[in-house]
RNA sequence: GGAGGGGUAGCGAAGUCUGGCUAAACGCGAUGGACCGUAAAUCCAUUCCUUCGGGUUCGGUGGUUCGAAUCCACUCCCCUCCA
């Protein structure tokens, strides 16, 4: 049993600096967990930490993709379990810092993802896309439930993505989607939520897009551009697919970035909802002031020793 | 001063000719939510007020009518063009 804390909460609250300074006070290291900083190459839109800004403090699982690489939950998982261990080998404090709810969670909650085996296999996941395409979303989704009804109860007909990947599992695994086995939880967790007033959060999500667009964004973007990005995961990541249309000529400039202002707010909400409901989080609120880091390491601290 | 065009819910925008089926399409935004291997993905719900019985709306006022966002009169404001 390990005891690991995390820091959550949506993009621009300031996630990155209190890591930092928390991971220093606390002699911990970093596990980055985010879906997009994997990658390499997309720095300035993922708002990545730079090593002059490390503080000397390890950070792990950041740029260890290509950006034309795949990259799933389950390899995260058993990555970021991996340097658990090691940190904590070390006699350090393994802290997660990151706004993948996904991520966060497969880890907090132990998801049976990677343990049995490869249960992904994009050729079969091809085929019920094709399936979908042919014949329609309701039959895709008829498909599921004649395979699985329990699953098909959870997932609506209209979210093809998650009707394709029950079936894929299905295939995959023999075994129905709802049916996959499930694991105890070996580690503790402490998790930091920091979050603040939703007007101040979308005003600096704004100003931090504009200070992005300053500091290069669009050109990081056109590389990603140039390099095929639109048809990878990495290309996906808001800061960079937002601006797509703007170099297929389709949109000006200044609609992009208002797109990826507008993204970066509805993905904020998205993470709010996540930790609000799926996770047991402590909140924190250091933007307006209400709480300080100082109190976070108190109540990091009295947990550690429990 | 003259000639046209327009004012509809947070915003945009239908509906007006052919009055009722319209608390008023649709889009956006906003808010809430789902989420078990693409998750910065994908999807869902709510959005005039409400004590959920109902109440009050389509610039304003007054008419016509069983009934008006829709027809008539007057009036206020906005835009374009001609002076």
């Amino acid at each position: 049993m390990t005891k690991v804390a995390a820091i959550v909460g949506p993009t621009a609250v300031g996630k990155t600096a209190s890591s930092i300074q928390i991971a220093r006070d606390l002699d911990g290291e970093v596990i980055s967990g985010d879906s997009m900083q994997v990658y390499k190459g997309l720095d300035i839109g993922t708002a990545k930490i730079m090593p002059d800004e490390m503080q000397g403090i390890p950070h792990h699982l950041i740029n260890i993709r290509q950006a034309d690489e795949h990259f799933s939950v389950a390899d995260f998982q058993d990555l970021a379990n991996r340097q658990i261990n090691e940190i904590a080998g070390r006699g350090r404090l393994p802290l997660i810092v990151g706004g993948t709810g996904f991520y966060v969670q497969a880890l907090v909650d132990n998801l049976n993802l990677g343990s049995n085996g490869n249960a992904e296999d994009p050729a079969i996941r091809k085929k019920w896309e094709d399936y979908g395409h042919a014949y329609g979303k309701q039959a895709l989704w008829n498909k599921l439930q004649s395979l699985d009804s329990e699953a098909t109860a959870k997932i609506p007909v209209n979210n093809v993505r998650r009707v394709v990947r029950a079936l894929e599992v299905i295939s995959v695994t023999g075994q129905p989607f709802s049916q996959q086995p499930q694991h105890d939880n070996e580690n503790q967790f402490y998790l930091i939520g920091l979050t603040t007033d939703r007007k101040v959060l979308y005003q600096r999500i704004n100003q931090r897009v504009d200070l992005m667009v300053k500091n290069g964004l669009v050109e990081e973007a056109r590389q990603l551009w140039d390099a095929g990005g639109p048809n990878w995961q990495s290309g996906k990541g808001i800061g960079y697919h937002e601006l797509f249309p703007y170099f297929a000529g389709q949109c000006s400039l200044n609609e992009a970035i208002n797109k990826i202002k507008l993204d970066s707010r509805h993905y904020a909400k998205r993470q709010l909802t996540w930790f609000r409901n799926k996770m047991n989080v402590h909140w924190y609120d250091l933007v307006s002031g209400k709480d300080s880091t100082k109190e976070i390491e108190v109540d990091l601290k009295n947990w550690l020793k429990k």
